[in-house]
DNA sequence: ATAATGTACTTAATCGATTTAGTAATGTTC
DNA sequence: GAACATTACTAAATCGATTAAGTACATTAT
């Protein structure tokens, strides 16, 4: 390994001369910097982050906490493209980015402890529990943390708009001519709490009574959830003329179900989906669904994170709402004239 | 921030009797052990891992390259699914990951160099082109690597059985009395060499003379590509009963189309896919395919890697083949009797 | 001519841990 | 009781870089 040591020796300067005209610090000679410069290319020096890190007390690493209730984590696409953007910021800004979980071999750990002995500046945090103790012990810590789809006090949080979305699927599906809406929702979380609070206010402003029979609990990215919660809907005495799935991926279940009873979509029941995944728009008939601003949602954690690591004194905790996109898709019938 | 001089100061010892200490060294008493770890408790220490990696040139840390054709990366399933499962094993065996990139920042960097300034104990490499400069470098250095889906002379890697693969779904799609089949492959890989012969292979063994305007280029995990190979494929003079698609993704292009053409699957139109991934299970019907283990290569990648890292002595290179499994969906008509 | 200023370096401490070589204080053996 | 071994520690070097403080030497001001 090629170290600041051996440039030194090459050169014929001190180990500090070698690393200020490295880092183009003012009081070196243009002479000397360029000597420096072409001796450590000479010699194929890398510089170690290691050794910068334990130095400046600064890694230029940021953690990624993404965990979901089963403990998996990034194979759900929604996930994998906020992954793929907080990356891609990040190693724009110059941050690389490091897995955070729990233990790590034998070693016990919680998260803030993991942040800590891997010196992370920061922490991206994307949860299906932000109750989770070890979450909640990292977000009031010291490190610099931006949490995806939930708010700490005084933290900043990157929001995908909910409400906006619901209730612009909700106005959407209503414009069509459903009076009938049935409401399938994930595991209680904020963000189900705020989508269906925000389709339950959408409905009364439009005048709509939705019979508490349609409103059932089911499971995000579970098709066999959905799939039996439809089933249920199906078996009422009345009917919905439309349904709303928990997510794209759920949809799916429902689908078959549908499918099973003999009924297509959109001519017998309408359905609406959430989270706009690249799938949704290649099935057919595509899918009526809210697109989630994945890539802006990752993007906007990875500023947001680094602006508060960057500049400690100024910085302020920021919730920032990223708008999605309705995408209307083939699924919803028009019910007018 | 606490360090092994507090503790040795609050107790009395020198920081060489706390690291032994901490670290179960055999010439440190008991009792003075166990008073160092109580104390390291009850001021919370947790050591630091750049320091550990400074000094010991270790740092329990992976890299994982992964890069696809667009640059982008780890939004495909199959990607994700191996990237999880590298990730549950690196960590169960106390490794940590760190995505390797090329450029960070401002700083112009190849991968091998990314991966030394971040002194990887090793990296793990899946890429669309293993012709790449960057990628030979880095396969060619003295850093361990395992690369997935490609084998480079004397590295480690770790395969899934394409050739099992595609010869398991020609017999299937046979022994359902198809002859007349079409293949629509992906870019021009190593893989898709592999499965392309494969699949002539077999056919040639059956019997099957298959025309060549049967086996037209696509591309991976691209529905539209698909959707235009597929409609060529309408347009011949002569159909054919089955087509197998590159992956699961593609398939949903050839769908839209076939259904655009009022065909049915299976009834009017057999088709196939590769991958295997969860939502090719869901879909109705459910699509005859090829599993391939993606969490047994990505728990295998990781565990194959540690094992040169910890025994660089001992160790050879090795190449693993993972065995995939055939999904027999519905897809695909049974043409006999 | 003397002091003040500026330039271009070097010295040495430091970050937090590990580890080799060394040292006292015991215990053991003949 | 002298020689040797064992036990339980400590001192100091080290990993690779950064940086505050110091030092020559040349230049400018008074």
């Amino acid at each position: 390994m090629v170290t600041i040591t051996d440039i030194s020796k090459a050169c014929g300067v001190s180990r500090a001369t070698v690393s200020k005209a490295l880092n183009g610090a003012a009081d070196i000679s243009q002479e000397t910097a360029e000597r420096v410069r072409e001796t450590a290319r000479r010699l194929g020096y890398l510089p170690n982050a290691t050794a910068r890190t334990l130095k400046m007390g600064r890694s230029y690493n940021i953690g990624v906490l993404f965990s979901d209730a089963t403990g998996g984590g990034i194979s759900h696409e929604y996930f994998s493209m906020i992954l793929e953007s907080v990356k891609a910021e990040a190693e724009r800004l110059g941050y690389d980015i490091t897995f955070i979980s729990r233990d790590l071999g034998k070693r016990p750990m919680d998260y803030y402890e993991h942040a800590k002995y891997r010196s992370c500046d920061g922490v991206v945090i994307a949860s299906a529990d932000f109750q989770d103790p070890a979450i909640v012990r990292l977000a009031h810590s010291e490190i610099p943390t931006v949490t995806l789809d939930y708010s700490f006090d005084s933290r900043s949080s990157i929001l995908s708009d909910n409400v906006r979305g619901m209730e612009a699927l909700v106005r959407y599906v209503h414009s069509r001519g459903h009076r009938k809406i049935a409401f399938l929702h994930g595991e209680m979380t904020s963000v189900t709490q705020k989508r269906l609070a925000s389709f339950k206010k959408t409905c009364a402003q439009l005048g709509l009574e939705i019979p508490p029979e349609f409103i059932r609990p089911a499971v995000y990215h579970d098709p066999r959830s959905s799939g039996l919660q439809t089933r249920a809907l199906l078996e009422l005495p009345e009917r919905p003329s439309c349904i709303f799935y928990p997510d794209d991926l759920s949809f799916l279940g429902g689908m078959s179900e549908l499918e099973r009873h003999g009924l297509s979509i959109p001519q017998d029941m309408s359905v609406v989906g959430y989270d706009g995944i690249p799938l949704s728009q290649v099935l057919r008939p595509r899918l009526t669904t809210y697109r989630q601003g994945a890539e802006s949602m990752g993007r906007e954690a990875a500023r947001l994170l680094v602006e508060q690591i960057e500049q400690p004194d100024t910085w302020l905790p920021q919730t920032i709402t990223v708008a999605g996109e309705l995408l209307p898709g083939d699924t919803v019938a028009d019910l007018n004239g």
